[in-house]
This record gives structure tokens, sequence and C-alpha cells, in this order.
DNA sequence: CACCCGTGGGA
DNA sequence: TTCCCAAGGGT
């Protein structure tokens, strides 16, 4: 073994963070069993999304649906109404997915080799290796954004992202002990979470800084060698919250593909084009008597996007209308994106008021 | 490989 | 304020 993954893991037994999915070393010594389901579930959870982010949706998800095979038993809807707020649906959806494939294809247990974990809908390269490691013990590279970063700078690599990925992983795999890959896995995340990270890195106190090239020739945070970004460029709208005499709210659902894809929202121009969208009453899904009711901005990813939002009140019934109405105070429980929720609180503001048992 | 796909928190 | 980014995957 490496000096540096016995630094690692030494460092790891004392420095580990406490995280609701973890089996600490002391915990498995003691005997506790790791559940490939709950590191399946807080993989697909972290996927680009902050741990502090991840835990209250985590608990909730155990304790709503215990197994792979309670997820499997939900509906799609229900599972998107829990993701709601998470961000990146596609990665609610395809949990369904591989919810339903680990119990139609494998007896309700997950497999435990790279490949067939890779088969399986979510799963790719990191999250793959990551189950492999983690819950089977199998000593594989796991290669995620922590690790490109700790890597990068223990080797000094001068190599843009997302090119130097190949070189990367091979030092990663050098580094994985047969022994406890899986402590070593998130060993190295830990680290670059709490110590290696991103901007002013705690190299004083760092259990690897006598193996680490960047630091001893240059400075770590030169690393990782990232490409330029480009620049975000801005779209338009409009969106509009109908209200009932009844006071209830019309949603629609969008296509179940693309952004946002499933869930929930209220009529809205279209947005998504490449092109700005319409801005006006005249983009109205419907007659009504529309009024301004504010603008709200949101940032994504690739885009911002600026919507003007309209509202209108005493709608009466409307047979033929593409969506379904909601009690105002019951909006909590749909599958509303964090923009629809910014919406439809610019025109309804005690909406989303965090006061009674179901809001 | 390049692009699409959310959100909220921190510097 | 503005920018960066956090346990990536699909196409």
């Amino acid at each position: 073994m490496q000096p540096i993954t016995a630094n690692l893991l030494d460092w790891y037994d004392s420095h580990h963070r406490i995280l609701p999915w973890r089996i600490s070393p002391r915990e498995q010594k003691a005997g506790k069993a790791v559940d490939p389901y709950r590191i399946w579930l807080s993989e697909i959870m972290l996927q680009q999304t902050t741990v502090e982010a991840v835990k209250p949706y985590f608990n909730a998800f155990v304790e709503k649906w215990p197994t792979v095979k309670d997820l499997a038993a939900a509906s799609q809807d229900a599972v998107l109404r829990a993701w709601a707020g998470l961000g990146y649906y596609s990665r609610a959806r395809n949990l369904k997915k591989c919810a339903d494939a680990v119990c139609a294809d494998h007896g309700g247990s997950f497999p435990s080799d790279i490949n067939g974990l890779k088969s399986l809908p979510g799963i790719g390269d990191y999250t793959a290796a990551a189950i492999a490691s983690i819950a089977f013990n199998r000593p594989v590279a796991v290669v995620d954004g922590n690790v490109e970063r700790v890597i990068s700078r223990l080797y000094a690599i001068d190599t843009p992202l997302p090119a130097a990925k190949s070189e990367i992983r091979a030092r990663m795999q050098a580094l994985t002990p047969d022994e406890r890959p899986g402590d070593f896995a998130q060993a190295m995340m830990d680290l670059g979470a709490t110590i290696c990270t991103p901007k002013r890195p705690a190299c004083f106190v760092c259990p690897v800084k006598e193996g680490c090239e960047a630091l001893q020739t240059s400075d770590p945070e030169l690393y990782p060698v990232k490409a330029a970004k480009k620049e975000r460029p801005i779209r338009l709208g409009a969106a509009f919250v109908a209200v009932s005499a009844d006071n209830e709210v019309l949603l629609r659902s969008r296509t179940e593909t693309g952004l946002l894809g499933g869930m929930a929202e209220v009529p809205t121009t279209a947005w998504t084009a490449r092109q700005d969208g319409a801005t006006d009453i005249a983009s109205a899904p419907f007659a009504a008597d529309w009024i301004a009711a504010g603008n709200i901005t949101h940032i994504f990813t690739h885009f911002e996007l600026r919507l003007a939002v309209f509202k209108a009140g005493n709608i009466p019934a409307m047979q033929n209308l593409d969506g379904w109405w909601v009690k105002i105070e019951k909006l909590s429980a749909e599958a509303l994106p964090t923009i629809m929720k910014k919406v439809i609180a610019a025109a309804i503001p005690h909406a989303f008021a965090k006061r009674g048992k179901d809001v």
C-alpha cells in the first residue's frame, strides 16, 4: 500500500464526516452492514448537489421508501413530488426506472459489478464505481469532482479537464487499495470537500501534503486546469397564474423529457426555445382579466430566465383546460420546481407561507 | 466531445 | 453583485 493511501485511511479513521448514508469505520468494525440501496440513493442525490441540500431529501426518501422494492412500488409522480426542489429531475425519473429494473431484472438486489451497475438507468462511470466500492468492497477507481481536484494536485497534472480524465483515473486506480477501497474512496472525497478545497485549500493540515507535487513545486490552487466556460444567455417569457373562485390554481404537466421534464407548472410561453418567448398578455393560454404581478428571474445552469408573471382571479370552471386545479394550501404537495414556486409566490404571496401543517 | 439538465450557498 | 460550484449522466 502506498504511503498516500495509508496516510489517507488513517486520516479518514479519525476525521471522516458523519453522514446519514455513511457507515463509519467504527460501525463497520462493529458489524453494521452497508445497505446498497441507501448508498445508491445517496449517490444519485449527490450528483452535482451539495451534501447539505441532500440530507433532508435522503432522510425523507428512506423514511417513505425504506427499500428498493418500496420505491419500485411507488408512482413516478410520487417520486417527482418528493424530489421537487432538488433539481436535475431526470435523476428522479431514472431513479424510479432503476428501482423498477433492479426489482424486475435482479431480484430486488443491486448488482455488485461495474458493468451490471452501469447498465442501470442513471448510473454512469462515477456512480457505478462508488456503489461497487462503498457497498460491495470492490477495488475500483472512484473519480468524482473531488478526486479530480485532489489527484490533479497530487501529481501536478497540467492537462486541462476533461482531457485529463483518463490520466486521473489511472492515478486513482494505482492508489486504490484491495483492503478498504470504499473507505479510501470516501476519504479522497472527504479530503476534497474539507481540506483540498477549490479555493484556499488547508494544505497545512493535509495528511498527504508531503506527497503533493503541486504544493512542493507550485500552487495547488492552480489545479485542476479547466477549459474556459461560455457565457450564459438570457431568455424571456411569460407565466400565467389563474386562480378560480374557489382559490384554486391551474397547473399543468410539462412534457416527460427535457428541462423540468414531468414536473408541474402554471401555463407559460415557450421559454425553453432558443429564441426568446413572448412576454405579453396576448400570449395567455385563454382570455381573462390578466393583470401584471411582477417579474421573476431564475438562473439555470446554461441560461438565465426572466418571466413576466400575470394573474387573473375568479376564473370560472372550464371543461377543456389542459391541466388541473389545486387549492392554494395544497400546492406544496405538487411536483413544482423552484422556479414555479417563485412564479406562484409572485402572484400569490402567501401561497407557500410557512405556517400550518399543509404548508 | 459538446451540450443539455437545477438549485442554493458561499466567497 | 457576480461568479463559482457540488459525490454526473444522457445523448
